[in-house]
RNA sequence: GGGUCCGUGGUCUAGCGGUUAUGACGUCGCCUUGACGAGGCGAAGGUCCCCCGUUCGAAUCGGGGCGGACCCA
């Protein structure tokens, strides 16, 4: 067969993912393998699949295929996470309408459309990425029959009294006019105004400093530092709002900070999440003041209409008119936006659905997670532990699973779906029974959604056959990014304790952000972004797979590099080249413990050190190390078996000895085992060379290698050592003299105790060599007593500088019986015998009367025989 | 302001008590050697952010700075 010098990933890659069959990863609940089960995240449908997801899913995919191989029934599944607030916007764009403009179905519908198509886009990235999912367990959370898991769950936790209905301050953003979570909120720094105002009237005035002066309507008191003795005959005071003319109480609060403006400070409904707080603990009235699309009401008197900006300018023109405003001053300050649509949100008092959070118990069962990197739990307790809020679940958008309730229209009870009823569309659907308080049949739909984290924090339990059959529980693995620790990890583990007391999975793997070239966030705007089809169609996806593996460790933030890239597939040629070398040399060979026999010293020194590649190997990919196990493979493929094992037995090979069956039988055993090692990270690259190499089966459903004790041989590995360190040597030599490293060269004289395999060595640097025990015609002189800290430190403590400096100081001849005789006595407080074996000695050697030149190589002298 | 992670040749990175401080990319020189010129062989290049301490010995441990990234107020 002829094989193509150069390695083509595009076209080896195309041809694989043609003909690789999708049964090939299919999950078998009966198998009796061990079962691994990965929660794998449902991305949002944009219809672009970046180079974050690419990271996290190649991190996914290398675990799935190293368990695989290493026994276990992996399941790994896809879904996707439909619902939400960028769609609507998108469609918003695309269609040119407002969502109210067409019936909540066709709008729906048209997102739904709209999804469909991102995810095909999104599928096929994946596929061309090699990632081994189980297309055949594939979820879409817009479809009736995963949101009737929603809805299930709903009504679950509300029977359990988790879920309840109430009124609350809740962010609200007035752009996608509708209520937002705590966690969907991002801060922006921005400059305002700091305005100093005047309050009250001629004989209680009152200064207060606001960066909101058009919430002055929603004024509900004023408050100041009960420790500040500038106020303490103010508070109990009424005074009056100025404007809006009526009254307010001014309080006491430690939480008011006395250097910030005046020390005194307006509160109102609602401001930001202080003065929730102030509002429920001094128990103030309510003046709630904006429209949901964030226009001031009626209470706001003839501002009303005004956008918040609007209403801000006219106020302060009206202050300023009557001579209230004293000062105004520009400030950073920090503002809340929504995630979604970056617009500063509000809080705003609403009638809501809410989920109970436990703080506790979800940490509790948080703890019980192995967190991969350990530090990761910190960033959710941190923020569990600063949650003051409970879970808003209700949203007002379309493109959601509907809340499964009705409102009686007579006696206004809320009635929740029976499981039995779902999916329901409150908006369309009846329950199916009469109120249970008043027997009325007249109801209103709940028209308010769920948040999309409701349909998405129940993955773990959907993929194992919640709610009619739930198989296996917990699940093993949740991989996920850590920018949603608080949200996805937090309410999945929050949801999974609500539903099933039990934690959703033994372990997280939390894999860090990629960053551009520039180190900076990967963005559009920014310029620095790399799209993985722009990757696969230059380098192919085993690269990309390969600088996701390499470019940092499981947990860290990870640069985007051309550059890594670029060596991830020169590696891939390399390894190509290897491949064609090796088929050559073992056509029709198969090995068989009868060539042990013809192994020498190479054969088993490369055996040895693979053996202990494969441990270490095996060690790393279970503990997630993925970088380093590739940077392993890799360093032992090229600088121990390309650059030396393969020069050295090439000789050997091309001759017609019968130990050429030792150098076959240890190619064999390379090339199959590096090409199973390399299986998870480049499953193009593997199938292809095991294709070639072995023609059985897919490499993927190999098992992977298990080191062998009876090739581990320290003995040989030392000798291997020895002719490798002499062999790159000798290629220094040559290169030095300007000797090509295939050029015939004298005989080389090895003056060496020990004694290694020659024949090899030989054939590689195509020189007669001999061993010989004496060199008598050799003068030798003391260079370096280099000592060894590792034996004298703990021996002598503060004393061995001492000793160094008296050794270092012998005379040349003194230092040289030193080495013969192995030992000598310093002289200091007392008399201490120091040994030679201490020192790592560093000798130069002359030779009188040959043409020789002398090479000094660890403990040998080395003798070239110039020939002119 | 609080928390977490991190400062190592030009760039990125490994090491986390004793190494000649790892490797990649880049730079320079030599070589078309029977797998590989998108290659091979070799070389140059480092106050391991700064200061103080612990220790016989610190890139590595502790303290304090300075700087960066992320998360949260």
């Amino acid at each position: 067969m002829k094989i193509s010098k150069e390695y083509n990933a595009k076209e080896v890659e195309e041809k694989w993912v043609e003909k690789w069959s999708e049964d090939l990863y299919y999950f078998n609940w009966n198998s009796n393998r061990p079962k691994f089960i990965i929660d794998t995240p449902p991305p949002y449908p944009t219809g672009s699949f970046h180079i974050g997801n690419a990271l996290n899913w190649c991190y996914i995919d290398f675990i799935a295929r190293y368990k695989r191989m290493k026994g276990y029934e992996v399941m790994f599944p896809q879904g996707w996470d439909c619902h939400g607030l960028p769609t609507e916007v998108k469609v918003e764009e695309i269609y040119g309408i407002r969502k109210g403009d067409v019936s909540r179905e066709k709008f729906r519908e048209l997102c739904v459309k709209f999804t469909e198509e991102n995810i095909k886009k999104m599928r096929k990235t994946m596929k061309r990425l090699a990632f081994s999912i189980d297309w055949s367990r594939e979820y879409i959370t817009m479809y009736p029959e995963y949101y009737k898991k929603t809805q299930i769950s709903f009504v679950r936790m509300y029977e359990k009294g988790l879920i309840y209905r109430g009124s609350h301050p809740v962010i609200h953003c007035p752009r996608c006019e509708t209520t937002i979570a705590l966690a969907e909120i991002e801060y922006k720094t921005g400059k305002t105004k700091l305005n100093y105002i005047r309050f009250g009237d001629a004989d209680d005035e009152v200064v207060i400093a606001t960066t909101r002066p058009e919430l002055i309507p929603a004024c509900v008191a004023i408050a100041v530092n009960p420790k500040d003795e500038r106020y303490k005959d103010l508070v109990g005071k009424s005074i009056r709002v100025p404007i809006f003319n009526y009254n307010v109480r001014v309080i006491a609060d430690e939480e008011v900070d006395p250097k910030f403006g005046t020390g005194i400070v307006m509160i109102c409904t609602f401001g930001d999440r202080q003065d929730v707080r102030w509002w429920k603990k001094h128990r103030l009235m309510l003046r709630d003041i904006l429209t949901r699309d964030g226009r001031l009401n009626e209470k706001a008197g003839k501002y009303k209409g005004l956008t918040i900006s609007e209403a801000r300018e006219k106020i302060i023109e009206d202050l300023k008119k009557d001579g209230r405003v004293l000062k105004q001053e520009d400030i950073e300050h920090k503002v809340g936006v929504c995630w979604r649509c970056k617009t500063p949100v509000e809080i705003v008092p609403e009638e809501q659905w809410f989920v109970r959070v436990d703080k506790d118990r979800i940490l509790e069962f948080a703890r019980k997670i192995k967190w991969t990197p350990k530090h990761m739990f910190l960033r959710l307790e941190d923020w569990v532990k600063n949650m003051e809020w409970d879970w808003v679940i209700s949203r007002q958008r379309v493109f959601a699973t509907p809340i499964p309730a009705w409102y009686c229209k007579n006696c206004g009870e809320i009635i929740v779906a029976k499981e039995e009823w779902l999916p329901v569309d409150p908006t369309r659907d009846k329950p199916r029974e009469p109120c249970p308080k008043c027997k009325s049949n007249e109801f209103e739909g709940e028209r308010d959604v769920l948040d999309t984290w409701m349909d998405s924090s129940i993955t773990p339990l959907v993929i194992v056959g919640w709610p009619e059959d739930l198989k296996d529980y917990p699940t093993t693995l949740r991989p996920q990014g850590h920018d949603i620790i608080r949200t996805w990890a937090f309410y999945t583990i929050l949801r999974s304790v609500a539903l099933v007391n039990e934690i959703p999975w033994y372990e997280i793997v939390i894999n860090g952000m990629v960053l551009g070239e520039d180190g900076r966030k990967m963005s559009k705007s920014l310029g620095n972004f790399v799209l993985p089809e722009e990757v696969i169609e230059r380098y192919g996806a085993d690269a990309l797979r390969q600088w996701a593996a390499i470019g940092g460790i499981v947990g860290s933030d990870i640069i985007f590099s051309w550059k890594e890239i670029i060596s991830a597939s020169r590696f891939q040629q390399k390894f190509w080249s290897l491949l064609r070398f090796s088929i050559q040399h073992l056509k029709d060979y198969y090995p068989s413990d009868e060539h042990l026999s013809f192994l020498r010293d190479a054969d088993k020194w490369i055996l040895s050190k693979l053996n202990k590649l494969i441990e270490k190997v095996n060690k790393l990919m279970d503990e997630y190390n993925f970088g380093e196990a590739l940077k392993e493979i890799r360093s032992f493929t090229w600088y121990e078996f390309a650059d030396n094992y393969v020069e050295l037995v090439k000789n050997r090979l091309y001759s017609d000895d019968e130990d050429k069956l030792g150098a076959k039988f240890a190619l064999y055993k390379v090339m199959d085992t590096l090409i199973k090692l390399l299986a998870p990270i480049t499953p193009f690259l593997a199938e292809e060379c095991w294709n070639l190499f072995n023609g059985k089966g897919s490499v993927h459903l190999q098992d992977y290698p298990k080191s062998e004790k009876r090739f581990i041989d320290d003995e040989a590995e030392k000798r291997g050592e020895m002719i490798k360190t002499v062999l790159e040597e000798i290629r220094k030599y040559k290169h030095n003299m300007g000797l090509a490293l295939n050029a015939r060269m004298g005989r080389v004289i090895i003056f060496s105790r020990d004694r290694f395999d020659l024949k090899d060595l030989s054939g590689a640097i195509n020189a007669d060599i001999e061993f010989v025990n004496e060199l008598p015609e050799i003068k030798m002189r003391v260079v370096e007593l280099k000592p060894k800290f590792k034996i004298i430190g703990p021996m002598f403590k503060d004393k061995a500088k001492h000793i160094i400096e008296a050794i270092n100081s012998l005379k040349d001849e003194e230092k040289m019986k030193f080495i013969e005789e192995g030992e000598t006595i310093i002289k200091m407080d007392e008399e201490i015998i120091v040994k030679s074996e201490w020192f790592d000695v560093k000798l130069e050697k002359e030779v009188e009367g040959i043409n020789v030149d002398v090479l000094e190589i660890d403990n040998m002298t080395v003798l070239v025989e110039k020939v002119s």
